[in-house]
DNA sequence: TTATCTATTTATAACAG
DNA sequence: TCTGTTATAAATAGATA
């Protein structure tokens, strides 16, 4: 598309470089803006130049992380590294306690007691008799 | 570039829209696969059609969570730690739970009684003696 | 460096099978 | 709804300012 055709390697020429970059990087964002609104798409584009500086393109009717979401979610591979499943693994810890103690309530209240056996339900009895003492007390 | 010119809006024929797509998409990933070729430079490319499918392109001398690392770094923008505080705050929520259940649970086993008031008694005595009745049952 | 100018190359809109 | 073709629009390499 130029004055002459060049091959697809790094350009060594540093300022032909720097040139190159400024102009396609323009392109690219230019093309993903067009592919946005002709086709309806959502559109993630990061670009680091060699120089570090970063560039960005999102489709305005979304955002990066509704677009790294989505993406999770179709490829199924993890972004938010082993942190985040920490976290995860440390609420569903907690809910499964949260639901034994929410069993144990139960129990108390004499609710959900035809899955007990002889043994436990006298436990409980014990447990309830010693409460009502505590209170009456 | 094309037979025709075309406004840069929305493609209505639907038909017309996909083939416009699947050929700039292509477009666009050759151009990103170029400019980290030509000029050095890491590129992160995401696109979902309106279909729902996703199409990628990553450099590859990096990874997309290596780009998403440097945007955040960059931009100061908070991608996954955003994500972070919201599971952080799901776990304190929980947490909150877990311990009115505890208190609950040591009330009705007549444990730290003393900061309850003369009704709260009542309410917990006939609380203990209706599952005293059930459990007899 | 950053912008503008064009000869060319490249991408692609419309069309065809 | 795909794949291929082609006339034309658009992007851009190299030059110039």
């Amino acid at each position: 598309m130029g004055r002459g055709k060049i091959e697809i390697k790094r350009i060594e020429n540093s300022s032909n470089r720097q040139v190159t970059y400024s102009k396609r990087r323009n392109g690219i964002i230019k093309k993903a803006k067009e592919i946005t609104v002709l086709c309806d798409t959502k559109v993630s584009l990061v670009v680091f130049g060699s120089s570090g500086k970063m560039h960005e393109f999102c489709s305005p009717s979304t955002t990066l992380i509704e677009m790294l979401d989505n993406y999770q979610r179709s490829t199924g591979k993890k972004l938010w590294d082993a942190k985040h499943e920490n976290l995860n693994n440390e609420i569903d810890q907690i809910k499964k306690e949260n639901d034994n103690m929410q069993i144990k309530l139960r129990h108390l209240k004499g609710q959900d007691i035809t899955s007990l056996n002889h043994k436990e339900l006298m436990v409980l009895e014990e447990a309830l008799e010693n409460g009502l003492v505590n209170i009456r007390d």
